[in-house]
DNA sequence: GCGCACTACGTACGCTGTACGTAACTAGGA
DNA sequence: TCCTAGTTACGTACAGCGTACGTAGTGCGC
């Protein structure tokens, strides 16, 4: 009945510098630095604790002063990229200032392809996430709601940009690691695909799949997304 | 400018047995089994290779017969739980069966809670994400929209549900993995976000966290999400 | 100035995915 | 019918991971 020893932890909570002790050689601006830059470079795989600690230029254990755990970690980088977002004053068109804030998002996890993995509610509190949220609350203040309406859109809203671009990312980011190109197992699956469409058993997914339709413009549908959950909220 | 060495592999285009050798003792069933049975028991970190061959009751390296890579078992996992969505024939509603589409989706969800963090289009031509996919094109049958379209909305209805059954049980998924309890780690993040929302910096978050909201209905929220998607498509 | 809380970091443990080598087995072609 | 090539089975080994623990050294608060 005992179990569960540890003390609950929450980063954000802990304050960066308490007095006592040699002066810390790097702020969690730094650390959240070097392991946004690893992951821009090498994906989220190359964010490790001994990396990290390397690029930093310190003995891998000593990062555990800074970051008692991994999770702690990727919560400062979201926070990190988080501070990118550009807040400007409302405009009092909340349709189109949270459309800036959706285009925003996706160009965020278009620098950043890790991000959308690393997305979650329990990051949701960080201080960039908080500014973020006050931001968009203040873009809707012209809409006529209780604040738990307007979150739920928000949540969704995001969960909406989240998945997309995280469809978009997913391929992309899978070449990184394998040893051949997208354009290859594409190919094998495709290949697969055709033999199962032709044997009849999916008529449906074959017409999909033999309609002619133009390429695919990625922006046109993601607008088209968009517009669907935005007027779905006011018509 | 060699590189790239392997060849492109889909785990779907192998035939399960060649004929020449001794007769596998397992089917790729079986294994999708065992792995979904630790998956289900232990969350996604008890999927390992070593843990998967143990309840097979084989040595590790010989799974690797049966599972190229692990990415190959996470496949078999998805495509495994994806053969319980049970299929219907389409009533002549689409929105009605759109929507027993996605509550199905996130009761599997529910009983599989690894099921979103594995969710990828990656794996979306396995042979049952087929029959899935068929049966959803043909619930849209009264629709009339290129196949494109349907596929667009599908694919943003099925983000939708993956991304607020995720953040569902987000907080619930972490629990098992920590050594405190899901209200004591709330408690601190709560207290965290009461000091800041008091600071005054973020004054529609802390209107936000004040105003009185009876307890959240999850199923509520939910049916809201979907009906907003569903309507964004045609109102 | 004493002591304590902090920083720094090397070592070590158990776990992971999986490359490789070896032995046993069986179906297809001669 | 036998041979052999392709398959299964699996032990060993390696590089990498997160991180518990122990030991120094450092500097602020009392």
């Amino acid at each position: 009945m005992a179990g569960r020893p540890a003390v609950p932890h929450v980063i954000w909570a802990r304050p960066e510098r308490t007095g006592r002790g040699p002066r810390p050689a790097f702020s969690r601006a730094d650390i959240a630095a070097a392991a946004v830059r690893l992951a821009d470079e090498g994906g989220l795989d190359a964010v490790s604790m001994r990396h990290v600690a390397a690029e930093l230029g310190c003995g891998t254990m000593s990062l555990y002063n800074y970051v008692p755990r991994k999770e702690d970690l990727y919560e400062l980088m979201v926070d990190a990229v988080g501070g990118e977002h550009e807040l400007w004053e409302p405009s009092g068109d909340w349709r189109a200032d949270l459309r800036r804030v959706a285009h925003q998002t996706r160009e965020l996890m278009r620098r950043h392809p890790w991000l959308p993995r690393l997305m979650s509610p329990v990051y949701g509190f960080s201080p960039n996430a908080l500014r973020f949220l006050e931001h968009c609350l203040a873009c809707m203040d012209p809409l006529d709601a209780p604040y738990g309406t307007k979150l739920q859109l928000l949540a969704l809203l995001n969960g909406c940009v989240t998945t997309y671009v995280a469809n978009e990312l997913a391929t992309a980011e899978r070449t990184r690691a394998l040893p051949w190109s997208e354009e290859q197992e594409n190919q094998v699956r495709i290949a697969y695909l055709g033999g199962q469409i032709a044997s009849g058993a999916y008529p449906r997914m074959a017409a999909a799949f033999t309609e002619d339709a133009g390429p695919i413009d990625l922006e046109a549908v993601f607008a088209w997304m968009l517009d669907r959950v935005l007027d779905s909220f006011a018509p």
